[in-house]
DNA sequence: ATAAATATGTCAACCGGTTGACATATTTAT
DNA sequence: ATAAATATGTCAACCGGTTGACATATTTAT
């Protein structure tokens, strides 16, 4: 047996298409006795009504596509679950895209979600150059990511993170701070923390040196730099090796040696609360970023493209 | 303007509906130089064929709804990115419902699967008694839950978990072990770990006590139990809570207190390598909860009802 | 030279809903 | 008593594709 359909409701019910389809969607006048017949024969014949027909009418499919790199971290684990939250309450659903970080992925992600009809896109994903995002007048909100000029970007303060980082350390009396970052060539907003250190202990006219994510860069950092005494993560799992190395090493976190990390998600703050962090804004960012979309989604011209910046904040832990 | 559909390719190609149709289906006949004209089209317009209305005609939609309780959490980020992943690989694409553990939330989402077409569901939420899943003859398997008689189940060996924690705390000195689990009542597979634990101590006859996690219990069970020297926590997160708990009155792990966790998933062993842990394999379970699920997309009748039980594997770290 | 294969077209029905126009009957308000 | 509001129905077009039947023209194989 087939899955039920509006009409079998409607015979069931003893009553026209167009009357279920009005019960349905609470259009012009019914009547009380009619809506629960209808409502009675759904229940029996276990009705779901076809959203996937009413998408293709309506123009409408109330999905997100939501392309990040994995789910598989504490702060994108948290970010989309805050992004699915927002995005449920108003009604949207949403589709997952884990792109891993392959350029080639996100591609095929962006290519599928348009062929989908999904209303809009939030993504936070790795890659430049993908011109779909430069073409696409979908209403498309970026999360800590330039994806292109008129598209709106949610982020925090990342350059006045990785200054509060940097200044942290050097008033705990850190002499040779060097900072862990990713690689310059992605083009992220993490590099405005590398940014903030450089300048920083510039102007400090401190030494400084950093180390990108690539190769054995821990033990590289540590036997390069015998005098080390201070370490700003760019973000808290990188934190979390750099301690572990440390201890490997006869180091003593904090006292001959402080570790700073960045992001703070729920789940490193669980799992490592003694670590010293920069705390990013993760539940507002993903409200932000449902906000802006829900803008361009809802607005038929002229959304103003206003990227929006959320402050950071300091958690003191046990490691600086 | 408009978005571009399949007719307006079609003019632009200056071809036939059907010949556009064909070369999106690799149906029939096409000659190359149609094709490419026809490719040509397509990019010029930026035409992306709609799933929406093709779902609708094949009966098919390649989506495959996901229910957990959140992606915000080591083990189920985890799951959920390789879900993710092995469906993607499969041309099926996911849509993410975090329940947060609330019945309410489990329940519309499963009608908004239904009526979204979904091919199929993989849920491991929290709540028994939603009658959905009974009634329910789409595609579905749980993971590490119970939903139905008829829905399979795929899941680590918890009940060989329980007894390898067990075990190994009385195999490290411990006479006083006692146990942390979730609510009996969720009745979830994850009570197979405490009737491990209560099983393995009755039966080399040493005092047990499971402590359920509401309220303080951490507190309330240090305070109930003072020459307690082991724990067997039925989660990393709680492991970690205890051993917070634990230096902070001054017990040193593991020399006064051994603590094993449960789960080991990646964050977690990268936020926390130190712990002891059963690690389930996430991976795998992900792995096998898809091809399941696939099985009975694709099988018309009959599809086996199989079980999965895999194997868990204990870590050793510096807490026990 | 002829049949088969290849290439493309027209046409109409269909997937499961929504919507607007219009008709008709009954109930409610003044 | 009469107009307006309420309740329900019929009908047809539409959303953007797919598909099968059938026609016709060209190319390829024997």
């Amino acid at each position: 047996m087939d899955k039920p359909k509006l009409a079998d409701v409607a015979e069931r019910a003893g009553v026209s298409l167009t009357t279920v389809s009005r019960v349905l969607n609470n259009r012009g006048y019914i009547g009380d006795k009619t809506r629960k017949k209808v409502h009675a024969a759904m229940k029996e014949l276990n009705y779901y009504p076809n959203e996937i027909a009413r998408s293709l009418f309506i123009k409408k499919t109330y999905i997100v596509g939501v392309i990040f790199p994995t789910t598989n971290n504490p702060f994108y684990g948290q970010l989309i679950y805050h992004l699915e939250n927002f995005c449920e309450a108003l009604g949207y659903k949403v589709l997952l895209c884990n792109s891993g970080g392959r350029e080639d992925k996100e591609r095929a992600y962006l290519e599928m979600l348009q062929s989908h009809q999904v209303d809009g896109i939030i993504a936070g994903a790795h890659n430049r150059g993908i011109d779909i995002y430069q073409r696409s007048k979908m209403p498309i909100v970026g999360v800590d990511r330039y994806l292109a000029d008129h598209i709106p970007i949610v982020s925090s303060d990342n350059y006045r993170g990785g200054v509060m980082a940097t200044e942290h350390l050097i008033d705990r009396g850190c002499k040779h701070v060097l900072h862990i970052n990713g690689q310059l060539s992605l083009e992220t907003p993490a590099n405005l923390r590398r940014n903030a250190y450089e300048e920083t202990m510039k102007q400090k006219k401190m030494p400084y040196q950093t180390y990108e994510t690539v190769g054995d860069y821990i033990s590289r950092m540590f036997d390069e730099n015998p005098k080390i005494d201070g370490v700003f993560a760019s973000d808290d799992l990188i934190a979390a090796r750099v301690i572990r190395e440390a201890n490997k090493r006869g180091m003593r976190v904090p006292e001959n040696l402080k570790v700073i990390g960045y992001d703070g998600a729920d789940m490193t703050r669980m799992l490592l609360p003694e670590l010293t962090t920069i705390k990013q804004p993760i539940k507002e960012m993903a409200e932000e970023a449902v906000r802006l979309l829900m803008n361009q989604i809802n607005e038929v011209e002229n959304p103003t493209v206003a990227n929006i910046t959320l402050p950071v904040q300091l958690i003191q832990g046990k490691t600086t």
